[in-house]
DNA sequence: TGTGTTAAGTAGCGTTTCGCAACTGAAAGG
DNA sequence: CCTTTCAGTTGCGAAACGCTACTTAACACA
């Protein structure tokens, strides 16, 4: 258990905060959301999400400037900017897909479209859940807060 | 493929927009991490996360509406109150931890403090990742997104 | 080469949300 | 009583958001 007076310390040290400020406002998910789904240019972006133009500008160069996405100017029609998931956007899917199965389950209560499934079986991911490094599937009573002086020392790092 | 004609009919029927309505907001997600580790009071969160009064107590009453977490006053000293993660609140604890550990793994670089760890074997959980309904992990190359008209039958529902 | 259209923004302006600090009110506690 | 604690509320300035209109550059094509 961790002790009260080390709460505060203790969560300065949790890498949540850093994460929301790059994606943590309100139209950042909804702009990934459009990436992982195809979406790249501007205007694609404004039609189908109807955010405010200043809006999707302001957020589009924030998102690349925290390499989230890069903007690819096109070769061919030098008026086209398309916006582009790099491997750090990529790296948010879990994040999106579970916060979209959140939603699924205990808001909207059907699944949603388009469907993310596996290309070789042709079926829905599974939910996402925490795991054991073993791969189990964890329940809220089967974990616990460790601060990390108290792990193993082998797994420390 | 979806058809860029049905992006905006498509993405308007995803649970994503409805679940960051509930907790898409700058401090809901801390609050929640909060929550997670222990905190329930108001004092608790207003010291530990240095949130304003005034948008702490909007968030939580936010959060109680949309039954994240359960507002009980205390029997015995009917001047506190305790916040309580819902079932539906602890749901939301694979989206947390995703996006923890995008954090860790793109932003600050390190791991962050407290750990969550199994209980059984005391080892950090394991990184949070789309995975087939096999338990597979899947990279973004082994998915796809797709219609739910397009669905085999028999996984429709 | 002029005319119209498209892509990607920018600018102006009113509304909403945020954040700080001070205040309130009820309930312990001594 | 008198003080402290707990959980808020209020007032007000600053920042973010959202709508609409405008701009600028680059095609498209006649």
């Amino acid at each position: 258990m961790i002790r009260p007076d080390h709460h505060k310390a203790i969560l300065a040290e949790c890498a949540l905060p850093a994460a929301l400020e790059a994606v943590g406002e309100r139209w950042s998910f909804l702009i990934l959301r459009g990436a992982f789904n195809g979406l790249a240019h501007f205007e694609e972006f404004q039609a189908t999400l109807g955010i405010a133009r200043n809006i999707l500008s302001n957020r589009l160069v924030r998102l690349v400037e925290h390499g989230i996405l890069r903007r690819e100017p096109d070769s061919a029609d030098r008026r086209k900017v398309a916006y582009r998931l790099t491997d750090k956007g990529r790296a948010l899917l879990p994040a999106l897909i579970a916060l979209r199965q959140w939603g699924e389950s205990w808001i909207s209560g059907m699944p949603s479209n388009p469907v993310l499934v596996d290309r070789q079986s042709r079926r829905p991911v599974a939910p996402v859940a925490v795991r054991a490094a073993d791969g189990r599937a964890l329940q809220l009573n089967e974990l616990e807060w460790l601060d990390r002086a108290e792990l193993p020392a082998n797994v420390r790092d």
